[in-house]
RNA sequence: GGUCCUGUGGCCGAGCGGUUAGGCAGAGGUCUGCAAAACCUUGUACAGCGGUUCAAAUCCGCUCGGGACCUCCA
């Protein structure tokens, strides 16, 4: 474990030494999805990112508990407290129960998490399984005299609130600034001020998910759950908390301002924030429909998109980036980090059957280590982690061909660093396009390489390069060397 | 309008006071029957204008671009 990781807090606008809590016990509370449509890609990012940091805070010896909540209920979908319920409304639509929406893109965000190979929460929960946990935190900030109810919603008050605590600490704003920048008050609104958030919502007769509560049937507010189910798995005060830029300004305001008022005390230590994914310069969104699925993107099925990129390119990709930089999707970024990628992992093959020299290493390998942990410790600079992955790939290769030497200690330092930092840190796996490889087809292939070589032997380059072209348009590439020739899929 | 981020070579993208980022593409070379792959060499980039400093892509100011949040979104 060390103690010189750098992780930059919203907080403070800088760079913070960590110092958890409880060591070696670390709790990481990130926002998950809403499971009322397809995960977009920017959404991905996220959690990937965060798949960084629970990665690496274990690889380096914490013992995080990971919490990332599923979002199943409320959120209304306008601002107005007459709103209809998102799941309600998707549901009417298909005529579908609510939890049966929940209930497939719950499935589908599983499905693509692992295709990005993220490893699971240690903790899923579900805002409609915390509804009691919820009603209670805001009858304790109602007790505390943060909230009021109006007609059998519950809303928090946020000038009440602003009088004895920073409301806009995360965001670095005036309350008068939020005030005025926040929507006038309709004459029938219930709220008593412009920034009065729900906290519990009382159901409209039609609205399909209600839950039994002292204020009437109704469902929770915007922003409670996550205050609910950090508290309940976390504790008051954790450690860290994270989630998409587009969070902080609203969501863990008000997430902190609710902790604040039930607990007094902030919830969390350090708030991660990621950046946004763009598409040509644009940001990738719900409601500017710009947004295309993992799905699409695996595929290549659409208009945007020149070509499929797998999962693990997508990965990649998204680790040449830090995660507080905006992130532009563009074929020619994918197709130069799928090529960047395959040449990693062909490199990491080729480390596999590297033979080791007598004497010294001619590069230093020690130090490409030191500098991955150096690059993580500074805020997850996966980066620069990639920049020395690739000092050890030209090293390898070298070599390979014979250019360079390298001790067998220094083999198994090499071997050590790969399985660290590519497969348990970045979780970058070697794809097996090759998973059609079986025993079988390798036997035909070496059958065709033969009957090639005989060729080239005889000099009857006709037959050897029909061979080779043939076998290119099926996607098998053949590659000849100074061992043999050896074949993969394209 | 307010709060903040940002402008790096053909493209993507680190760095954020003095030292080679890296990937992709390009050029030259080695290897090869030819390819492919691999390796080596190579490009002398930091929006503009001022200022601070022995020294600035890196700090400060101004100008001009981009973007985010302030409304559901990671």
């Amino acid at each position: 474990m060390n103690s010189n990781q750098l992780i930059y807090n919203t907080l403070s606008r800088k760079k913070e030494v960590f110092k958890p809590l409880h060591i070696p016990l670390v709790g990481l509370y990130v926002c998950g999805p809403t499971v009322y449509s397809d995960v977009h890609l920017g959404n991905c990012r996220t959690f990937i990112s965060f798949d960084i940091v629970y990665r690496y805070l274990c690889y380096v010896g914490y013992k995080v508990r990971y919490v990332r909540n599923i979002t199943d209920a409320g959120h209304l979908e306008g601002d107005r407290d007459e709103g209809e319920d998102k799941f309600a409304k998707k549901a009417k639509l298909e005529l579908v129960e609510p939890m049966e929406i929940v209930q497939r893109y719950t499935l589908g965000f599983h499905s693509v998490m692992s295709h990005f190979n993220c490893m699971p929460p240690s903790i899923e929960p579900t805002a409609t399984g915390h509804i009691v946990e919820q009603i209670e935190m805001t009858k304790k900030i109602i007790e505390n005299g943060y909230a009021y109810e109006a007609n059998g919603t519950i809303y928090f008050d946020v000038e009440k609130y602003a009088k004895e605590e920073n409301y806009g600490v995360l965001t670095n704003r005036e309350l008068d600034d939020l005030i005025s920048n926040s929507r006038e008050l309709h004459g029938q609104d219930e709220k008593k001020g412009r920034l009065d958030f729900a906290l519990w919502i009382k159901a409209q007769p039609d609205h399909l998910m209600r839950w039994q509560s002292p204020w009437g049937e109704g469902f929770p507010g915007w922003h409670i759950e996550c205050s609910a189910m950090s508290r309940k798995y976390l504790g008051d005060t954790f450690d860290i908390h994270g989630g998409g830029m587009d969070l902080a300004a609203t969501h863990h305001t008000n997430e902190i301002a609710q902790s604040q008022a039930c607990n007094h005390n902030t919830p969390a230590n350090y708030w991660m924030h990621t950046n946004m994914l763009t598409v040509n310069g644009v940001r990738m969104s719900k409601s500017a429909g710009n947004g295309f699925l993992p799905e699409d993107l695996f595929t290549g099925n659409h208009p945007l998109l020149e070509k499929g990129y797998s999962p693990m390119t997508v990965r990649f990709f998204m680790m040449q980036t830090h995660y507080r930089s905006t992130l532009d999707f563009s074929n020619e970024a994918l197709q130069a980090s799928e090529k960047g990628f395959k040449r990693l992992m062909e490199a990491m093959k080729t480390l596999e059957k590297l033979n080791a020299s007598e004497g010294k290493s001619t590069s230093n390998i020690s130090e490409l280590k030191q500098n991955c942990d150096a690059a993580m410790n500074d805020d997850f600079n996966t980066p620069i982690v990639i920049a020395n992955l690739f000092e050890a790939v030209r090293i390898i290769n070298s070599v390979n061909d014979g250019k360079e030497k390298i001790s067998v200690e220094d083999i198994a330092v090499l071997k050590k660093l790969f399985n660290d930092y590519i497969v348990e840190v970045l979780g970058l796996l070697p794809e097996e396009t090759s998973s059609a490889k079986n025993d079988s087809l390798d036997t035909i292939m070496k059958l065709i390489v033969d009957i090639r070589n005989n060729a080239k032997q005889n000099k009857d380059y006709t037959t050897s390069d029909k061979i080779r072209d043939e076998l290119l348009k099926a996607n098998i590439e053949l590659k000849d060397s100074k061992d043999g020739t050896n074949w993969n899929f394209k």
